[in-house]
Parts: structure tokens; C-alpha cells; sequence
DNA sequence: CGATAACATTTGTCTATACAACTAATGTAT
DNA sequence: ATACATTAGTTGTATAGACAAATGTTATCG
């Protein structure tokens, strides 16, 4: 293997790590300008997806954090806003006193219906340039690489 | 196109959105831990390496704030801390004393020389898992995708 | 039973970022 | 030349995130 092909390979790689940041901070940037209406973060947005998938059966912080796109140090207060604005329920778990069983409301489940749709079509449009084979390329890519 | 179709390609779709936030995060994150024995974030790295590609020739603020991987509103601040470290030197635009002349020191020079080594060796290990052709796949899925 | 460890969440603090208002310098048009 | 707009950068402020220490609760072990 030559100088060449070294560096040529190099560069590539270099190239690859721009564009998964790029590309990274490109769809965050319209998913928040798509919620900011609603004045939603993502990671909000992301809170109230996740307590939905619950169907009713209430999650733990650590629980919500878990399942969290960015972990982050800091759920107890990205939750006291959706509390604020009645988009979740907050009670101390009975059996067991250190944990806090997390619902949404029924006004958190009303904005979510909103959501979707919206959400969809960023997401419909994010996409839009790829081919559905290569939006299944990508994604195998992704996933791949990250193993 | 029956509606199986639809939710197929819509569930795609939303991983897809989903796996590119999770890969530009999981990026940026060895990046960062790589960096961070030398007490620099992404972004000073990044002007840094803006600077050096400048070969000499001074950059304004406004420059630099065009290359940068994360636009920011406040580079400003940002090459605050990289004088502070003696890394850069700004100086008022003798022509334009509007504009400010930004050039990376022999420190920043010296520093950005280990840095490579560190850095190389960190997008190669992150993309270890994919073959040439996958990065290269990869890139090109990527590029198609935003333009 | 009492001390100690482990757990789940909260709080404090410091730094980073977003957004808008501000300052200073230059360009433009009458 | 004066007024007005534009440009380049800086500063203020409010919000978000990282990290560590603190709080309160439960489990474990002698």
C-alpha cells in the first residue's frame, strides 16, 4: 500500500466524520425548528414519545433516561418543565419511595397527536432525497458502524 | 400502495432520522474525549484547524465562523479562550478596523501537530467497522442527503 | 439491630449556547 | 458633508447541559 492510498484513505475518513456531525446537527436543527411552535426541545419531545410507548405503565427517571437519544445528567429538570406544563404526572413510586412513577397526560398525549403529523413530515422531508433503498442503506450503515 | 407500505416506509423513515442524531452524538463524543486531555472542545480544535489551513494568511471572525462545523453565535467568546491559552493572535484590520485579524500561533501550531496524530487515530478507530467502500458509500449517502 | 453500602433522584455550580441588543466603523445617497 | 443604512464584532441575558456532591430510601451484612 502506497503513501497515496494512505492518505487518500485518510482523508476519506476525515471526510466521513464531518459529514456524520453535519449531518447530525443538520436533522436536530430542523426537528427543533419544526417543535419550536410548539415550544418543544427535542429532548422533551423525546420524553413524551417515550412515556407514551409506555401505554399507562408509569417509567422511573432512570428508566425514561435510559431510552433518552442524549443521555443527559439532567432529566429531574427537563421533567419539571413538561410537569409545568401539564404535559406529564409526577408521583413517588409507592413501593418503592426513591423512584418517581412518570405518566403523560391526556393533554401530553393531545399534543403528541399534533406532533406526529408534523414531526412525520420533517422527517418525510428530511429524507426526501434519498430513494427508500438508500434511506435502508444508510440506516445499515449507521448501524454498522456503531456496533 | 397499500397502507403496510406506508408505515414500513414512514418507520424507516423515523430510524433513519434517528440513527443519524445517535451517530453525529456517538462522533462527537470520542472526539471529544480524545480532546480532552489537551482541555480543548470540538469547536476550538476546529478553529484552530481553520487557521492553520489559512497558511499564514489572516482570517476575520466572520471567516472563520463560515467554516466551522457548528455555526455558533458567539465566536467571540470562543477565541476568548483560545488567546487566553496563547493558541491565536487577533489583531484590528489595519484596512477595515471593523474586522479583526485572526492567526494561530507556533503554539497552536505545535499543539495541532500532536493533535493530528491523536485525532487520525480516532477517526480510524471509529470507523473501523465499516470497509473503505462502506465509508465511502456512507459519505456519498450523506453528501446526497443534504444537498 | 445498627452500621454501611447501594440506589434513585435532586441540587449546586460552572460552562456552553442561543438570541437579541449594542457599539463602532464604513459605505452610500442626497 | 450629513444623515442613514450596512457591516463586523462584542456584550448582556436567559436557558440548557456537564459534572459532582448531597439527600433520602432501601438493601445487606455482621
Amino acid at each position: 500500500m502506497g503513501a497515496m492510498e494512505n492518505k487518500d484513505q485518510s482523508l476519506l475518513t476525515r471526510t466521513a466524520v464531518i459529514e456524520m456531525i453535519l449531518s447530525g446537527t443538520w436533522v436536530q436543527d430542523h426537528l427543533s425548528e419544526a417543535l419550536k411552535p410548539y415550544k418543544l426541545s427535542i429532548a422533551q419531545f423525546n420524553v413524551l414519545r417515550i412515556l407514551r410507548g409506555q401505554k399507562g405503565k408509569p417509567a422511573s427517571l432512570a428508566c425514561v433516561n435510559d431510552k433518552m437519544i442524549h443521555k443527559m445528567s439532567n432529566t429531574t429538570r427537563l421533567v419539571d418543565k413538561l410537569l409545568k406544563k401539564g404535559l406529564v404526572d409526577r408521583i413517588i413510586c409507592p413501593n418503592n419511595r426513591r423512584m418517581i412513577e412518570l405518566t403523560i397526560t391526556s393533554e401530553g398525549l393531545e399534543l403528541l397527536k399534533e406532533l406526529d403529523v408534523v414531526i412525520d413530515k420533517t422527517e418525510e422531508q428530511l429524507m426526501s432525497n434519498l430513494t427508500p433503498n438508500e434511506v435502508n442503506a444508510l440506516v445499515e450503515l449507521l448501524q454498522k458502524l456503531k456496533e
